[in-house]
DNA sequence: ACGTCCGGGACCACCCGTTGGT
DNA sequence: ACCAACGGGTGGTCCCGGACGT
């Protein structure tokens, strides 16, 4: 009873299959070059199995980037929540880090793919998940080069994470990629109030 | 006789249109998001039209790279003649630098999109062109931390060019980016011979 | 006892819902532009609730036609068994007429949908209940316009039927098709036996 | 030289073979169970070859339609122009005969199949065409039977239209069907002014 | 008496590439 | 230098039917 197979547990793990497939693919050939068939073909079923799962092509695309930008959306709130803009930014910076070093995949193919940031933006939920994170980041720096930073990091940390080695562990290359960004925008390492 | 209306003038100047939509199509759909068609319409013509001037959609392709490719080359070429990895790098760094902040859209592109990469990686000529920048770029560090800086800088410096405002003029920018690329690498900006 | 809850008779009502429901889709989207997926949708429930009760997508189809087919095919018999051409269409007409006003929804598909015509042909037991109408009715005027008036009969009071306000009852609207009828095949009242 | 093969005229034609082909298929399978693979079949050419001519299968509908309605649109326009109900109703009746007579497969088409009516609904330039036509035949009759005599005249003529041999020309069937739609509508033949 | 999940196939829309004209 | 017309094929959507579970 213990392992008893629910059909919900089933489900999830069906489910979940096409997602890690999908994104894989996403990566290699960008969304717009992944059909459904490259999908349904890579784990040895047909569209139609596909088609009952997700009933467009970019209601899988919000399923596989649903869990990122969930967690994206829980760093932003935690960002916005900080007093000053350089503390907004650290803070938007350390959960960017941390979130991109543990969904390498999704985050590059969030930050790079147009196809994609289309297809959310015409999500309502996800449209401000989009928007915010460069506005953040380019706070204690306004002038011009404020927003050149942002975008460098933004993507430059889901190009890294995305490209680095398989075997490099998720805490080792958040704290590199941390470091990195901090350079990027020109933030001090914040003093911890303990320990 | 010095404005001639040479049949070749006409012919490139007819063919840079179809060039400049393409980029543009490109940047808001990635390469396989975007069909003849699209370009075509752009433009107002039939996709008989681009097919006059292009035999194939991967020439297409071709075509629109190769001037930032060529570029690209001589920037590898000239960063290879440097003596020291640190001097390589700082080479690479600043002809890269000056390479995406007068090609935006083309550097974004090739940066970023996987389809692109594919199919230039078919063409034997260029293949080399994309290998090389990222070694040139870790050349100083070799652990695996070399790596993930030098595509933090790849991928960073090209999407902070595709999105910096256009009013930005190229020097500024590429002096920016030549900054920034130095901090993500931990280079010290070189001593000049003279002046 | 009586209203002891026998199986057959959920059974019944539960598949007279989904026959009511078919009907409905049938008038508004013809037969060949409705979907199981349609009529389960309409229902609430499952495509495989559905295939529960009708193997086939045509077995649906007939019987939602059944019970009007059966007293369709009691109505011709009726007419046959008259002694005159002209005795034979008034039977045939009045029967017709009673029947459109009582299955006003099934009889305008019957007659208009060709896709619904096709499947009946192909269940012998059904097509000469489809057959016969015509040739009832034209009886009387053997000329090339015996054929027209009687198909303007046949498509014209079950258009009729299927458009009338659902606030006529069935009785006043039969009788009124009748005259209609009689007036467009040129036929008198016959003379009543008794009463 | 006086008949040369203009392209636009061999356009036309070939233009018009798509049209005739659709026609006949819609009235043997309905709209909705027409695909653009049949009419690529009947005419023994490729699906690319109609996406050609009508990018949708809607509009390839609304083609086929075309010319009927805008000769529906005129009947409807002359007799909206009569003083009485009752001249209405006579103008509307006598040309909608002949239309029908005339565009006999479309015009059965058009009554009776619901997902055409539901397409000319959604283009504005028809939506009103196919809904005066009830309105000006019920004119004389304003009560509730009224529409019902509408309704039999409109589907009943169109049906017996479309059934009828093909032998009969088309004034003779006008003639009979004008007639019979009197019949139906309890109108006299109105008195000519001269002849 | 249903829901879950999926195969196999058809549909429309649209793709890339070609031919033949002008 | 360009358009009209089309072949051959794929992509996304959705269909009918059915196996399997409960």
């Amino acid at each position: 009873m213990t392992t008893a197979a629910r059909p919900s547990a089933w489900d999830n793990d069906s489910r979940q299959r096409f997602l890690d497939a999908a994104v894989a693919l996403f990566v290699r050939h960008s969304f717009a070059g992944t059909s459904l068939q490259m999908v349904a073909d890579e784990l040895g079923v047909t569209k139609a199995a596909v088609y009952y799962h997700f009933r467009t092509r970019d209601q899988l695309l919000v399923a596989v980037m649903e869990p990122m930008l969930t967690r994206l959306r829980e760093v932003i709130r935690a960002a916005e929540q900080q007093r000053t803009p350089r503390a907004r930014a650290e803070s938007m910076l350390a959960g960017y880090a941390a979130l991109v070093a543990a969904s390498r995949s999704t985050s590059s193919v969030l930050t790079t793919d147009p196809s994609v940031i289309r297809v959310l933006r015409h999500h309502p939920e996800w449209s401000e998940v989009i928007a915010r994170p460069p506005v953040l980041l380019a706070g204690p720096d306004p002038g011009p080069l404020g927003g050149v930073h942002a975008t460098t990091v933004l993507t430059g940390l889901a190009g890294a994470a995305s490209g680095a080695p398989a075997d490099l562990d998720d805490d080792t290359l958040a704290t590199a990629l941390l470091h990195t960004g901090r350079r990027i925008l020109g933030l001090r390492a914040p003093r911890r109030h303990s320990a």
